[in-house]
DNA sequence: CGCATTTTTGATACACGTCAATCTCCGTGG
DNA sequence: CCACGGAGATTGACGTGTATCAAAAATGCG
């Protein structure tokens, strides 16, 4: 939707992370932020995401990508492989993530493991959909909210959550917003406390943030 | 979302349709429009939609009901039943509909039948996603042209296209808009040309439309 | 250090939301 | 048969939230 702004992004190019066959463990599988994960049409397995966010793009009769789904820690994508071998969306990372290949066994595949997959997915669908009314700002922190996980690093405090934050364009075209009010929505929830920049190293990061969990 | 106007519909009441369990032959069901079809958290079987429309809502934390999928003809609606054995959502005729159970045969749940339930599943949370951005006269068509199925009746013009619109409520909820613009989206579809009253008996209807299939 | 990209911020315009009045359809009962 | 009433739909006037355009600031990378 919408022909804005085409998504040149340095990063689409600088493919940082190993590639899902060239990896030394093909278990598991790192992508950058911004990285192209698979393309539609393209051939290949499904995966579980063990961290990060990825976005799932289909391809317009018109030509162009437009979003069609999201999938944070312990989704399922591309399990759409299983029937025809090939994608029907491409995955782009939002953050840098991890991956490892789905089923883990061959039996696993069949039956109620496949189905409850299925279920998950539906759910998620519906909070996407959730994610494109109301008004900017709550549509921005609910994303936000959906993106963030407790961290990775043990010795974290309990019930702590980081986010990750993707692009102001990735994030207005999932929220079906401008990448100017998405912004302005995100200075605002900084400004209301609900995100922190985290330090790194000598200075503050601008994309990872501590989420403090809202009264909901 | 948005705490609006409660869904106080006469026809949610007046059941005219048979229910599920009430039929004759237990094999085809009708709905009227506005009629509750099962109710999240409720009891029964999947369902294959022969004709009509239908929306699929999920109860939100705080109690409302929240748009969060769409079926039209051919689709599958509450395949989670064969998990969990009951519903994840709530579904609600769009406009009068047809029903048979899923999957007709017991061999046909397992394996490839499943899986392409699954990805046209995915496929129609993409188209709706899609239906929450951009303008607002663009997403009213494009809701018309997925609701939009060749008449029923024989002898129909080969390539006509009808439609029976949904309450300007419920495609309200269904594009993120208000009821008002839904109505103003659509007068203006109709001065376009693409939609036209359809005579019916002695006066022409404001529900069922036949529909211009546009240049595109 | 310097350039390209992304993000932030501001000023302005407009598409859509909101509020309210009227109209159409239909069912109901006198 | 027509008067009545309620629910949904339409239309209008007005306000506002967000898009749009533009420029500056911050960030990242060679």
């Amino acid at each position: 939707m919408k022909p804005e702004q085409p998504r040149t992004r340095a990063a689409d190019e600088a493919r940082r992370g190993r590639s899902p066959t060239a990896g030394d463990r093909p278990c598991r599988v790192s992508f950058a932020r911004g990285q192209r994960i698979y393309s539609g049409a393209g051939r290949g397995s499904a995966w579980r995401v063990l961290s990060g966010s990825i976005r799932l793009d289909r391809e317009e009769p018109t030509g162009e990508q437009s979003f069609s789904g999201l999938a944070v820690r312990g989704d399922i994508i591309g399990a759409e492989t299983l029937l025809f071998e090939r994608y029907s969306f491409s995955a782009t990372a939002l953050a840098d993530c991890v991956l490892v290949p789905w089923p883990e066994t061959r039996s696993a595949a069949a039956g109620e493991s496949l189905l409850r997959t299925f279920a998950k997915a539906e759910r998620r669908a519906a909070e996407v959909i959730a994610l494109r009314c109301g008004q900017a700002a709550e549509r921005v922190r609910r994303l936000v909210l959906m993106l963030a996980q407790a961290p990775e690093d043990e010795g974290a405090a309990p019930g702590e959550l980081q986010v990750v934050l993707p692009s102001r364009q990735d994030m207005a075209e999932i929220t079906a917003l401008t990448l100017e009010t998405v912004s302005r929505m995100v200075s605002q929830l900084r400004q209301a406390g609900m995100l922190a920049p985290q330090r790194l190293g000598s200075h503050f990061s601008q994309r990872r943030f501590s989420v403090r969990a809202p009264a909901d």
